[in-house]
RNA sequence: GCCGCCAUCGUCUAGGGGACUAGGACGCCGCCCUCUCACGGCGGUAACACGGGUUCGAAUCCCGUUGGCGGUACCA
């Protein structure tokens, strides 16, 4: 059996939105599932929003994705030659005609008969080689899209204008530059938003129409499939407003690119058991798109959290020091360099704050007390080191200055043997001690904090509570 | 306006005529755990948009209404 062809086709006309992203997921999980080709095209025949800037953008964020491609990148605009010779068979074939009218002219067809009719133009005269070319759409008939998700969706010609399919200038639009490149491309199945589904029917007429004169006849047509649209939380278009819009943006917040791999898929599909939490080779092996829904869904940032939460404490520590150390490299080279600086220091840190952070954003405020020293936050100091609290903090130091091996038991026994024979709560001892060696009322496990601090450090940040 | 798609808890969804007093997850509320923040555990809150059919029986099928969205460009 021929392997199964898809393509993404991203327009690049600024970031990649979550939208696209989803639509890029779905494609390449497919292509894996079933061990079938991606293409990636780039769609860049509208010259004045098709930037090299946006294209780099759109590659940056399939790569953080981790999403890649087996075929191209391929440029719509360098097929520009190929583009010309169908549009010309077409034109001679009669499947298409150049036309002068005007959208006044189309504007006015439509007042004199009716919302209803489809605008036919007529002809230019003679030899002429002026005005828009548009694509003849057979009176009286009617195209039926097969959907994989939604089943047949009729068309009647009736409603539809006669599309123009290139400029007056020769160069062609995206819904015949988008079914002769698939065409060509052999590609099988078109996977793409909702939002083109009312396009399919005259992309369908453009491949007809070629393959009628015999170009890529003994290519078969493509199976379609539409998937729900995107939207934001309140019901919307998604967009800046609803916070992060884009992969970019994303990626700036501190998802793990598995996690939103993750929850992107879960928006329109399901695994049909309840399975949530889902490896990218899961979502491979379990991705099929008879289980993609059919009614739009919403992009939920607060869902997104708790599984990017699931994914940091699935990581190794390594790893996710890496993606800790890319991640402040990209929003805090400040302190990207300080968390550098010691491997080990970093390890011990991430390992004790993984299961306390959500996104990797949540790291370092965390966690900085390691590397650039105590913070200063004067409502945690009135809070905790009044005149009982640094007394507390001074029987701790006692405690924690004679112990023989400064460990995690040795640590953890020392301070709560204080607790008891104080008879106070912990927090009274614990939190106190929090804000002298953080500075917050905010850290890891206070045992943990102060075993990877180490007995010199704990004392010298003590004795300047102390002293201070 | 016209053409089309869609419609289950606040959100993501399971469900495809009797197994539904509608299941799971996020969120939210309460309790437990607890040195902060988290994690974890237990319990709770909450939905078949509306109206007609079809059927012995409808969340599931049909029609209509309403609502949301998309298309209707010499944009993609």
């Amino acid at each position: 059996m021929a392997p199964m062809r898809l393509r993404f086709a991203p327009s690049p006309t600024g970031a990649l939105h979550i939208g696209g992203a989803r639509t890029a997921l779905f494609n390449w999980l497919l292509a894996r599932h079933n061990e079938g080709v991606l293409l990636l095209r780039i769609e860049d025949t509208d010259r004045e929003r098709s930037t090299p800037e946006n294209v780099s953008q759109i590659l940056d964020a399939l790569q953080w994705l981790e999403l890649d491609w087996d075929e191209g990148p391929v440029f719509q605009s360098e097929r520009e030659e190929r583009h010309r010779e169908v549009l010309q068979a077409l034109l001679q074939g009669g499947h298409a005609y150049r036309s002068n009218a005007t959208a006044e002219d189309v504007a006015a067809y439509k007042r004199l008969y009716g919302a209803e009719r489809g605008f036919r133009g007529e002809a230019t005269a003679g030899d002429r080689k002026d005005g828009a070319v548009r694509l003849h759409v057979p009176d009286g008939e009617s195209t039926v899209v097969h959907d994989v998700v939604r089943g047949d969706t009729r068309f009647d010609h009736v409603h539809l204008d006669d599309p123009v399919i290139a400029r007056a200038d020769g160069s062609v639009l995206y819904n015949f530059a988008v079914a002769i490149d698939d065409l060509d491309a052999q590609i099988t199945h078109v996977v793409r938003g909702e939002d083109h589904l009312s396009n399919t029917p005259k992309q369908l007429l453009v491949l007809r129409a070629a393959r009628a004169l015999g170009i890529g006849a003994e290519t078969p047509e493509p199976v379609y499939a539409h998937l729900p649209l995107l939207h934001g939380p309140d019901g919307k278009k998604l967009s800046k407003r609803h916070g992060a819009a884009s992969v970019q943006e994303l990626r700036d917040a501190g998802f793990l690119a598995s996690a939103v791999r993750n929850y992107l898929a879960l928006l329109g599909w399901g695994a049909g058991d309840d399975a949530t939490f889902l490896t990218t080779p899961e979502l491979i092996e379990r991705f099929t798109l008879e289980r993609v829904s059919r009614s739009p869904a919403r992009f939920d940032q607060v869902k997104l959290r708790w599984l990017d939460g699931l994914h940091v404490r699935e990581l190794p520590v390594p790893e996710l020091s890496d993606r800790l150390l890319e991640f402040l490299q990209l929003t805090d080279p400040e302190a990207a360099v300080a968390a550098a600086a010691d491997r080990g220091l970093l390890e011990g840190a991430v390992a004790i704050s993984q299961e306390k952070i959500q996104t990797l954003a949540d790291f370092w405020p965390l966690a900085r007390l390691f590397f650039v020293g105590v913070a200063e936050d004067r409502a945690a100091r009135e809070r905790w080191l009044g005149e009982p609290g640094i007394a507390s903090v001074r029987e701790a130091r006692t405690e924690l200055a004679t112990i023989e091996r400064f460990d995690l038991p040795a640590i953890s026994a020392a301070l709560e043997g204080l607790v008891q024979r104080q008879g106070v709560k912990p927090r009274e001892v614990y939190q106190p001690l929090r804000v002298a060696l953080a500075g917050t009322a905010v850290s890891p496990g206070i045992f943990e904090t102060i075993e990877l601090l180490g007995r010199e450090e704990t004392l010298r940040r003590i004795d300047a509570t102390l002293v201070g």
